[in-house]
DNA sequence: CGGACCGGCAACCATAAGGTTGCGCATTTC
DNA sequence: GAAATGCGCAACCTTATGGTTGCCGGTCCG
């Protein structure tokens, strides 16, 4: 299946929010905060960073709309979990570009040996 | 290694401005087009697409500025061609992220069952 | 009950991002 | 040489993004 095939701009159109929810330097240290598993808190996840809550707040809403992290209201705070799903996603999709792309190379390296 | 360690913090730092570069689905068109190992020129990625030019020749720069491209000038044309390395550097990554979340989870499975 | 703690909401600000139009300059092509 | 093609640059516009401050409502704990 070619990354050009009829249902590669649903692919397109369904990564690029994942991607962009991980392009930002804070964003990355939250999720690599709860890629162990752990449940936190959004005070907890804020303190030792540098910008304010309501900031770290903003980002764990983006991450959320991605659906990279996942919110529960406990008690007066709410705990966030990471969610695998969408990164396992881009997981493929990068294998597939990269696939492609080694294809292209074994073809032009065939083509060069004839 | 863990994502916290004492290198983690430059690897997400470099890691950042690449997923931003992918965060865009014209971006991540103009990947899928030149991830086959062909070269081609601004115009030639532009038609097709619903946007100027001009607009295509922006991403194109932010994409090389992530080093997922590379731009050659040739006569009155600029070619551009798929860098592969900066995708593979996300490709590692994200699965540090996953083995990360994978060893989570046996941990806790284990816990559980202890 | 009263204070401390957690978090949501709203307003606001500065800058970046994505896109457009217009123009000019090389380089091809006829 | 003249027309067409490919591109870069600059100006401009609109909206999104990342961040802040201030305030207010729950919740927990003494």
């Amino acid at each position: 299946m070619s990354l050009r095939s009829s249902s590669a701009p649903a692919a397109r159109r369904n990564h690029a929010p994942i991607f962009a929810a991980l392009g930002d330097e804070t964003r990355l240290l939250l999720v690599a905060k709860l890629c162990d598993g752990q449940r936190r808190s959004i005070s907890d996840l804020a303190s030792g960073t540098k910008v304010t809550r309501q900031a770290i707040t903003k980002h764990l809403r983006v991450l959320e709309n991605a659906g990279l992290v996942r919110s529960v209201r406990a008690g007066r705070e709410s705990l966030y979990a990471f969610e695998p799903r969408p990164m396992r996603a881009l997981q493929s999709y990068l294998d597939q570009v990269a696939r492609q792309w080694d294809d292209a190379l074994g073809r032009l390296k065939a083509f060069v040996e004839a």
